[in-house]
DNA sequence: AAGGGACGCAACCGCGTACCC
DNA sequence: AGGGTACGCGGTTGCGTCCCT
């Protein structure tokens, strides 16, 4: 009846990873060419884990096409303008940035980046300024963080419908080294679905469109996949993150930004929507 | 130098969903 | 067809480190 259970929480360790613990779940996943099953990966690794962990250990800190370090300034923009238009959907912000994970992107939002939007004057979960001070811009349904982060509100519940058709299609046996794929058409229909007709206008819209038609989101490189244990993960770092704005220098934006406080916040607007404003300008 | 608060990251928890039998 | 379970995700917590007094 249905499937074993991943452990038996009896014997299962807990807590930090030891350098020993790493090693071993790094050799038998390297070793294993990248495919297998996360509730066999314990026993056959010879750890005291459950398969649940091991995963989380992987995905989020002993995958050899992780970046480290903070997140660079395009990055932080990046996940703003994101999460205005996906909220909370960590995972999907993640597909978007090759080499992070949704965990780190997490807690930079939740240590950094929520930190600055507020000090800003911006309310960090709908993007909209926090003296409740309409822009006028944000009328526009086209052109604004704001807006499309409540339509995301809005529409998630049918939005997870429509998604939830997609995910998890590959549960058992698990690629090692790829992320959970987007639905083709999930983003498209958050936005159409609630009658936005001009988001192909905007250029992240239309970036996340065209990178879903070009390739499996998340698929980076699995070049390193093909590695044994013994290899120098260090010399695998050879993500080219490119988004349509890698070529927008135009503000220093958030990590230049100091001490602004309401009065002048007022002013910057939503910072994501200038960002799509200035992009738009290219 | 030491204590305490703030910060940041890694790991865990709980839930929804798809899958297996 | 339906019960049980793995997987993936977002939210939360725990703990080590840093910084200030």
């Amino acid at each position: 009846m249905g499937r074993q259970p991943c452990c038996d929480k009896l014997g299962v360790k807990r807590g930090p990873w030891t350098a020993e613990e790493d090693r071993k779940l790094m050799a038998f996943i390297l070793g294993n060419g990248g495919r297998c099953c996360w509730r066999a990966v314990p026993k056959m690794a010879g750890l005291l884990r459950c398969g649940k962990s091991c995963r989380l250990r992987w995905t989020n800190y002993l995958r050899p096409d992780l970046k480290r370090g903070l997140l660079t300034d395009d990055e932080e923009r990046l996940v703003v303008d994101l999460h205005a238009k996906l909220g909370n959907r960590w995972s999907k912000i993640a597909a978007k940035l090759p080499g992070r994970t949704d965990n780190e992107i997490k807690n930079h939002w939740n240590t950094h980046i929520k930190k600055k939007l507020i000090k800003m004057g911006i309310d960090p979960v709908t993007h909209e300024p926090l003296d409740g001070r309409k822009q006028p811009q944000q009328e526009s349904p086209t052109t604004t963080s704001a807006h499309s982060s409540t339509v995301t509100a809005e529409s998630k519940s049918m939005d997870d419908q429509q998604e939830n058709k997609h995910v998890d299609t590959d549960k058992d046996v698990t690629s090692f080294g790829e992320e959970s794929s987007m639905p083709e058409s999930s983003i498209v229909n958050t936005t159409t679905s609630v009658g936005i007709t001009n988001h192909d206008q905007d250029p992240l819209v239309k970036w996340l469109m065209e990178e879903e038609e070009d390739m499996p989101i998340g698929v980076v490189d699995e070049s390193w996949l093909h590695l044994t244990a013994s290899d120098n993960i260090d010399d695998l770092n050879i993500i080219t993150a490119t988004t349509p704005w890698d070529i927008v220098r135009a503000t220093d934006w958030l990590l230049d930004y100091q001490d602004f406080g309401v009065e002048e916040s007022s002013l910057l607007v939503d910072v994501s929507m200038v960002d799509n404003s200035s992009r738009s300008n290219l």
